[in-house]
DNA sequence: GAGCACGTACTCGGATAGGTGTTGTCCGAGTGATGCCGG
DNA sequence: CCGGCATCACTCGGACAACACCTATCCGAGTACGTGCTC
């Protein structure tokens, strides 16, 4: 089911609350799509936008992956939105009325002034929808998340990724290969 | 372009509007698309979709047409909005909240109770979205186009309009073609 | 002149096709961290 | 012992494919209406 809002903004949120929940480690794309069982190189082709935006920073290399940029009271859901959307308008205006058989070669110019009566209630419930999107931060979003889950499970996880984090081995090890 | 409000939203609410100015004449599916220089076959699977939520009805046959089923008062832009579009949610949640690696086979019931609390705030900016449309009228879309528009512009359409309903002619005239 | 048949234009619905955007995969280039090897 | 080199994993970015939806066209079935023909 195609919608507005796409599947890319839900898997944004979704990392981006675990990542508030690990503030001093970096976290790799592909750990977070594994966590979360999506599609790793899918998420990698979200992360540059967020970037982009100056929402996460990354650091390269091995360990390396991605932090939140700012405080998590200084991003609202309508940043997260509008950096992996693009500002998509809710409703494109194909102008109709500026064609009509009446009129002859060129519309008259009463057709084509100021915005169209029918575009402007588009934009105006447009408007209402990103207010209501700007209205709520990533804070919102952590502690109603931190209201639902137990904490041992925010430690469980943390544990998981710290596992697989350390259980990266950079270097040439073509001699240590399959222990036992 | 493609948007969350299509084009054939904007066919619909143009040709309400024309309708709203042709009270006691029914205007064909035809006639309304040649007029804005629209497609007629893709204008045509539009109206049923009016017709099945009672906003428009249709009558049959040579001199038929559609004619609103309402009072301009009672039309609002949110009731043409779902006719056409079908209620296509803002959001899809694909529920990610479920599925996580540290869960088993089954993720336990406070990841899986009540409202994602990403998906409650798209709810939110949804329901923004469509009160706005809701407080919006066909009338008061018809207020600002005659506003706009020159009287002698909506007389000239309706001469135009029945011009064409009038060079109908039915029956068999296999023998009376082409005059002069 | 009254009734019937025909043809026209309309609505309705399905089949079809091209275009666009989303979702997902794959691969190569560049970069940083780590371990090994040579000096 | 120490510095350079190889190697791995990661990010970045593009190319590519599968899929869904929107837009648009075409065609056939059914229906009302007016005309012309028949009786």
């Amino acid at each position: 089911m195609m919608a507005h809002l796409t599947v890319s903004v839900e898997y944004g949120i979704h990392c981006l609350l675990w990542l508030a929940s690990s503030a001093e480690t970096a976290l790799s794309s592909r750990d977070l799509a594994e966590l979360q069982v999506i599609s790793p190189s899918f998420l990698a082709k979200i992360f540059p936008k967020l970037e982009k935006a100056g929402i996460v920073e990354a650091s390269e290399g091995v360990r390396g992956g991605y932090r939140l940029a700012l405080p998590l009271e200084d991003i609202s859901v309508l940043q997260i939105v509008d950096a992996i959307e693009g500002d998509k308008p809710l409703f494109g205006c194909q102008e109709i009325r500026h064609r009509c058989a009446t009129f002859g070669d060129a519309p008259p110019t009463w057709a084509t002034s100021g915005v169209c009566a029918i575009h402007a209630v588009m934009l105006k419930a447009e408007k209402a929808m990103r207010d209501e999107l700007a209205a709520h931060s990533l804070a919102d979003l952590a502690t109603t998340f931190a209201g639902k889950a137990p904490t041992e499970f925010i430690t469980q996880v943390q544990d998981w990724m710290k596992e697989r984090v350390s259980a990266r081995k950079p270097g040439r090890r073509t001699k240590l290969e399959a222990p036992s």
